[in-house]
DNA sequence: TATTGTTATACTCTATAACTATA
DNA sequence: TATAGTTATAGAGTATAACAATA
């Protein structure tokens, strides 16, 4: 059982996640993934109009991996992130030229390139500074406690979508 | 209270939302919005790479925001894809060339350009047909009932967050 | 003159193919 | 010969600026 909205006051459920008076839903697989494609479509967009100061959405992306994994390679930084190795490379490249990412060959096979965060980087990431997160931040501001909190849970399980290894 | 997996690691995540050891995390605003644009992001990414025989995730998502307003202007439903009007015209041009919506000067102001989704463009967004479901609709399907129900309240709660007007 | 949409142009992100360097 | 990464090039998708048609 999920507790979507606080489960103690089921009458602020309706009001707080969706439109529908009838209360939960059943929602079939393929219109609840035709929904959810549409949605992350469309924020994707909003969310990458905000460009100011900070990073693109795929260098801050591949930085927040960046950290996560160490000092990931390159083909598995680009792997994790679900992009072509050269992608990866301009990306990188990116970050470096920011200083928010150093690369290192690897002394056991010199082929292999490693990156890692600067201490600049992870500041950058600690900070969660990028002015990119305003317009979210302040959507999330006005949502209804319940909701701010059901969609902490709910991101979790959006990550785990994401980073399932079959595609 | 929403009892949150811990974002850390999602090897170690749970299976359901509901059950993290740790106990309950307090969610920021700002580290929320940071994790929501960066899962985002990679959604959106693999989902792009769905390419094949249907349509792409602007046009899609263009034709279904057609289909929702009527007849909507072209002005109008670039503002409501969060788009700038040239943007939409290439999108509803390549529409139009595959026959899925039709180009109307309204009679009354011909300066006004409105687009309507056609039979067969109608067709397309009912059967949700486009493969490009495949990936998410499996996904889908491979998760615990509770995360599937939780991930429609998501849905919504995600185009909610899209659809505001002041951007 | 103001507004709606289009055309022209450029930038970002990503991909595939070909190449370099190590192994 | 096989692998890791890079360079070269091309194709979406979107933006801004300049333009056309209409009001």
């Amino acid at each position: 059982m999920v507790f979507v909205s606080a489960p103690a006051d089921p009458s602020t459920e309706q009001a707080a996640i969706g439109h529908d008076p009838a209360g939960p839903v059943e929602v079939s697989e393929s219109e609840l993934a035709s929904r959810l494609r549409l949605a992350v479509t469309r924020l994707h967009r909003r969310l990458r109009q905000q460009t100011a100061g900070g990073l693109t959405p795929s260098q801050a992306s591949a930085l927040a991996s960046i950290e996560r994994l160490g000092s990931p390679t390159l083909g598995a930084l680009a792997a994790r992130e679900s992009v072509q190795p050269p992608s990866m490379t301009r990306i990188v490249g990116a970050l470096e030229a920011l200083g928010y990412v150093s690369r290192v060959v690897d002394p056991d096979d010199r082929r292999v390139a490693r990156v890692a965060a600067t201490a600049e980087g992870q500041c950058v990431l600690q900070r969660g500074r990028t002015l990119k997160n305003a317009f979210l931040a302040d959507q999330l501001h006005r949502l209804p406690d319940e909701d701010r909190e059901a969609l902490g849970a709910l991101t979790a399980l959006l990550e785990r979508l994401v980073e399932r290894e079959d595609p």
